[in-house]
DNA sequence: TTGAAAGCGCTAACAC
DNA sequence: GTGTTAGCGCTTTCAA
């Protein structure tokens, strides 16, 4: 099968390479005859312009790049269908890149980009990744990016994310207020920002409210999601905390998992409120409280930024950092119980 | 920030271009002693060839486009994570194109790949598509395409699917089983073979055991989805369904929220057994049973077969129609109640 | 073992 | 309004 090119529609119209060129991106110079008959027989033909001609020509990919630490997440579809949202009108393909928590392999996959294939990366940066020297590379060299969700402060970069102080703050309120003593906090190990605001908020809850029993941070790595041993031991020891938030979905399923197998109640053992975007939740036994990011909204607006960047246009002060408010679904995980 | 590129490093160690880009590709007409020099340069400058350039010139892209329904579901992303296992270790890279269950967005997406950008297909049809001429299209101009999941029989391409109609009767059998009279089945309306199998399934097993109360085949579309008014209607009707397989988890889910709504205890008034990827199915109230489709090797393997394609190697028969087996696993949902 | 040169398909600067 | 031509960065003959 032999593409249809540029010459080959010249050479059937009877005109020059440029002028077919011209005519198909509808150039005010050329006559609107010509354009007609150009555009007749492109469509008759099928003709569609390779895209690694242009790109070589042009120094433009109409290509970004989404780099996430996992695909299998709720979260992350989601902030990929926002993107989505906005790339197909842009004209703008996406091309998926998978860390799996991995600062290696993040590293290598933005090396890797230096070299046109994308013109612009929106990244969320792996658990392991406490050295920022790539994503500054990047930057320094003036390759448009942004950063989400999983945002380092200290790179001069946009920033789009949620407001995960305050939830975290909200969650653990919420929790005192339904009587936990002894709230225990599962985040994930590694020197994430996220995780870093998510406790503070914790901390903060706690402080305000004057809980007597000492904090109990628990950081698991990707390990103790399958192993769920160190998860158990936080509930047999005495005393054993009533209120559990977790700052990932996917430590709420282990701790469900885990009362199950200790026979241990939610809500009336253990209260659970937990960092979530599990649509079926609310169909767990017992539902289970969750604050739900603004996933979609996020991958969109992130989107947008970026083309901004692209599209080498002044960003607003706002769109610098901009922080998207999630929200807090009350349910049974956290009820009190008589 | 100027690129670095052939010209650069040749002129620096005053070589020809050519000589630079065989060295780079370790070519065993160049001396060790060159290729050393050669290499140490371009790692000292952190070279990296144009993609756009390479592409052009072997017409060959290193890049594949995976095109799916939706990404909000753990099937796909479960697809996509199979998928990415084999894609870096042959240097390729990945393209997601969301159809959004619309045809016409999948016929215009595969059209807009018919240029080179790609170097074959990944493709799970929406349910909308009847029609698969813009698969034969591709196919007969001998462009490598590989079907997913929600395949069509009646096209020439290689298949990688579940044994959907197999594990159907072996739902609709448990239900039966454990004592269901009227099981209704609950699909996706549209002409896709994947829910004509599962119900192609479910009626042979109602007639095997044969089950008084005619079948009673419910077609959901998305908007039923998001509105669940059928469905209620359904379990309002008189006799009403004590047992369900849902072909869809989104429809196993949708029956949870109105056997809620409606009061209806599950497994007692109702049993619910229904294909899903969702992990947290087990802590449903109650646990869902669920068939779970092998879809992270359904991901991999459909990526090799189509890497086979590409680089033109025979395919085994075997690798033609690939089926890989699901996996039913039984929970409270279908219980026997006393 | 290395170099010179053509050319992939497109766009854009410069004629006319 | 249309044509001619150069060149994007790479690979690949062909020549030396």
């Amino acid at each position: 099968m032999d593409q249809v090119n540029l010459k080959k529609l010249a050479k059937e119209l009877n005109l020059a390479v440029s002028t077919v060129s011209r005519a198909l991106r509808d150039s005010h110079e050329i006559s609107p005859k010509t354009k007609e008959r150009v555009r007749e027989l492109a469509e008759k033909l099928g003709f569609q312009p390779n895209p690694h001609a242009s790109s070589l020509r042009q120094n433009r990919s109409k290509t970004i790049a989404v780099i996430i630490p996992e695909i299998e997440n709720n979260f992350f579809s989601q902030v990929i269908n926002g993107i989505e949202s906005v790339t197909p009108d842009k004209g703008y393909h996406v091309l998926i890149y998978l860390s799996h928590e991995d600062y290696n392999k993040e590293r290598d996959i933005l090396q890797l980009l230096r070299n046109g294939r994308v013109d612009g990366v929106m990244i969320s940066v792996s658990n392991t990744t406490t050295n920022m020297d790539h994503i500054e590379a990047w930057r320094q060299n003036g390759f448009p990016l942004v950063i989400f969700d999983r945002t380092c402060e200290d790179v001069d970069v946009p920033n789009i994310m949620t407001n995960d102080a305050e939830m975290a703050f909200k969650a653990t309120e919420h929790l005192v207020k339904r009587g936990c003593k002894r709230i225990a906090f599962l985040g994930m190990a590694g020197n994430l920002s996220i995780s870093n605001r998510r406790k503070a908020g914790y901390l903060a809850a706690l402080e305000k409210y004057r809980i007597a029993a000492p904090p109990k941070v628990v950081e698991l790595t990707a390990k103790d999601y399958i192993n769920r041993d160190l998860l158990k031991q936080i509930f047999q020891e005495q005393p054993r905390p009533d209120g559990i938030f977790a700052a990932i979905e996917k430590f709420a399923v282990n701790t469900y998992e885990v009362c199950k197998e200790l026979n241990l109640h939610i809500p009336k053992d253990v209260k659970v409120i937990s960092f979530s975007n599990l649509q079926a939740a609310a169909l767990f036994d017992p539902a289970l409280s969750t604050i739900i990011q603004p996933a979609y909204d996020i991958g969109r607006e992130a989107a947008n930024i970026l083309f901004k960047i692209i599209e080498k246009k002044m960003l607003m002060p706002y769109e610098k950092k901009m922080i998207l408010p999630s929200q807090l679904i009350e349910r049974a995980s956290t009820a009190i119980t008589s």
